[in-house]
DNA sequence: TTCTTATTTGGCAATTTAACCAAATAAGAA
DNA sequence: TTCTTATTTGGTTAAATTGCCAAATAAGAA
């Protein structure tokens, strides 16, 4: 790799860490429906204030969501819709890997019952 | 979140921060046009033999890649095609995030020549 | 078997990440 | 201004991640 390839491929895994964290995740699920306050977030999710909202300041920094101040709450909305597909892919691989997984459970409970 | 949300959030954050690394990026995109060797990555990434075996098992527990011994070497392969389409999100949220920094860019130089 | 090449594993030090609490800040309402 | 609500920031601690070295393992060649 050369430096403009580290460069990219850094630039990449920036993104990519910034969704890496169940939280955040639901975040981006969240968001896809509706704008939501910080409040609102953290009541979903059941954590501290202060940690759902540097889970959001994560996103925001890597420029997935973005922020409008209403009043004295800060609505928080989805900026790239793309992250959908991107998350269509991840349940495929989860599938690839509980068929795989399926399977060597079918094939010991067969030979227990042989 | 409950527990069943909680469990869905926590396996697709465990598959995205297996891609959550520049080396391990590259090795991806670097596994689309085909098969390596552990020792051909190596060479390409310029690190250390055991860490990107290790690199390696990371994308392989995830079900991201798959390996095949030939002789003494092990040949990895992307297992799963659809990791693509994500990278090309991650694409556009640079973009993005670049468009936003050109137009603060794009502001302040016209300021200063007015 | 012994030697060589390719890869994995164990272990350690350095860095990063995450969660909570407490304190600071921001915007209105009284 | 003072009070209240909503959010962010600072600080501390615990846990996870990463990279390299050294040693172990695997497969074939001599």
């Amino acid at each position: 790799m050369n430096q403009n390839e580290i460069k990219l491929y850094e630039a990449r895994a920036n993104i990519i860490k910034a969704l890496a964290h169940p939280s955040r995740l639901f975040i981006v699920d969240m968001l896809q429906k509706q704008s939501r306050t910080v409040g609102e977030l953290t009541e979903m999710i059941g954590a501290d204030t202060s940690t759902v909202s540097k889970h959001l300041s994560v996103l925001k920094n890597a420029g997935i969501v973005e922020d409008e101040k209403k009043g004295t709450a800060v609505f928080y909305s989805l900026k790239t819709p793309c992250i959908l597909n991107f998350i269509g892919c991840i349940e495929e691989v989860i599938e690839s890997n509980t068929k795989a997984q399926l399977e060597i459970l079918s094939c010991c409970r067969t030979r227990r019952t042989v």
